[in-house]
DNA sequence: GATGAATGAGTGTTCATTCAT
DNA sequence: GATGAATGAACACTCATTCAT
């Protein structure tokens, strides 16, 4: 965390014209959706914020509901990239349980709006927010059937226990990072966290 | 309450004229938004459905955006009564949870739409959200404060514990319940459900 | 033609406000219509000129062109209408085709607009068109038909003479009625128009 | 001009690469705007359908409205010269009028779309349709007017004998050849259509 | 000469809200 | 109390035209 860099949104300014105007639009959406919701959005704002004219906006996207799905899916394949990342090379489970956890907060963190847009997406395109969440659910489940062979952790029905732990996850940064509060998250309370996690899998053991 | 076998929506029929029309356009309300969400309705639709003209509406709320306050509020205030019945008299702690979580998935089940409205808050009202949901994270946090200190759960940070629990119910009742799907709720994945949380919660001993 | 005061538009003025409301539309539209044809109207102007907001629009009509078709089929109806009653209780072969373009002559010389809302329809849905022409030619044939058989005129297709009358009657109107130009119809070119209708017809007998 | 068999669109494949550029243009835009008409057609589907950039039309045309007079124009001019080429040499009056129309509704039938082009123009740029439909007019009054002094048919207003024979030849064509319908024309309807043709204009004899 | 990214005025349509009846 | 006709601000989207490359 300390001495990277690196610039949330990304990674390196496209150099072709078009493709600099698009990720301006795109940076410009996120935004805009993110503190309006997509309902009180318009794309007037978005080309406004995007220092663009507002027909630019459609030669990027057909519609207003199609830049909204580009940026959730976008946002996903980002957020799996750094789940994964986050979680290589830890060694017991409550390890991979923290980092995986720091990872998914400092991401959220960094990009609150993006947690408004997932979970507004099922006021917006539903069929689409039941996609975003089976993916996610559907690698917890099988990792946690895994471990339930290798005896890591007890078992359960792992689908069950999959979409508990994503509400638990959800729910947390929800209430911690995302709402405005007077109360955030600290080092306590993410190891509470932490260990609340740990128990509902049934973590046999530390190692 | 006693003598009523409780009609989910209205417990006896207002007998005065204008409390009927108040509660025809409740319900079409109710109906309409869980149906189309909120910016999906309209008030014509509304009234149309309550059977009332649509200057009517104005006459008992002043706005779309309040008879929308006005309903969550009103159904909370159902559901939790609701909870606190279905726990009273329960024996052991996973007693409690099983009868509690039982009456919270049949009470869904029975008002989908409620669920809908409650989750598409955030993106109509959040302030109103959060009160909503700050409500039965403080009666939580309360009830489990207690029994740590009876030492009949394991002690951690008991806000932290109650809005995981609260994640894991709401997640596991939108895709068991809510959700069109093939997969649907059923005895073994309930007891899956009850005992992953009762672990969460750290529950000492059975009884 | 010299006593009546019959003003073109409406026969009387409907008392409902709505029906007085939708009557205002209707004529702005036709006039704006003619005026800009179809594609260069706006709903706009429409209703700035009928002198009611924008919205009332809405109220009366689903879409700019379903107030287009409706202006049509009522106007043909009037037409139509308007013809039969012009030539009924006519003697001889020549006085009928007098008496029936004459007042179609007249009917379009008031209403200019409607010959323009009639060809646009061709570019505008042509199914429609096909259709308002479809009724007259039909009533055409059907008359020739039997004229033929009687004797009165030569035998030949009547559909084929059908669709060559209205031509003539079509291009003389838009040539001497409807487009603007230095050169009018007049009583001597109107005998003349007769002369030669009378003559494609294959009129046998001046009786 | 002379040794060429004369495909219709165009005599010679333009050599120079602007003049090639121009002309693929041009084929496009009559097909184009003959499909949807004028309102419907779009630069962009025209430069498409060209194989051309869109800021390629801009250098061979001012504008969206000139492009389609220049198509209109250049028509006409091979239009009517197919129709002075058809009647050269002709016998008699019948003859003269069998072959002038059998030349028209050939001409029609493989170019659907110039009807549509032309009759269109009415809307879009109604002087420019006058000014289309006077040349012809004057060359038909003068020769009826011509035919009429040497005793070949009957006297009447040459103007006006001119406005219904084209009214006729028009409906007929789009009645016949133009519009899509299960009757079509055949050479019965033909020898009908020439025979109320040379009845209208008064063929005294058939010689 | 050729291109296509950029533009914004203009369009049809919706809907919460008002108010005369 | 009840009604529904009337309103207009607001919106998503199109497309002829310009101009830097």
């Amino acid at each position: 965390m300390e001495p990277t860099a690196d610039p949330p949104s990304e990674p390196a300014p496209p150099t072709k014209r078009s493709d600099r105007t698009k990720a301006k639009i795109l940076d410009a959406a996120e935004d805009v959706f993110g503190r309006r919701g997509f309902h009180g959005s318009s794309i007037v704002e978005i080309t406004r914020q995007a220092g663009v004219g507002l027909g630019t906006f459609y030669l990027y996207f057909p519609s207003k509901i199609e830049i909204y799905r580009h940026l959730l899916r976008a946002r996903q394949v980002d957020f799996i990239r750094a789940a994964r990342e986050a979680t290589t090379g830890a060694g017991d489970q409550r390890e991979v349980i923290r980092r995986a956890f720091r990872s998914f907060f400092d991401w959220i963190a960094q990009r609150p709006a993006v947690m408004r847009l997932l979970r507004e997406a099922e006021f917006v395109d539903p069929t689409l927010l039941i996609s975003l969440y089976d993916a996610p659910a559907a690698e917890y489940r099988e990792r946690l059937g895994r471990a339930m062979e290798l005896g890591y952790i007890k078992k359960t029905d792992p689908a069950v226990l999959a979409w508990c732990l994503m509400g638990m996850a959800e729910f947390s940064v929800l209430k911690w990072v995302v709402w405005p509060g007077e109360e955030q998250i600290d080092d306590e309370r993410f190891e509470a966290f932490v260990e609340i996690f740990a128990r509902a899998v049934g973590a046999t053991a530390p190692g």
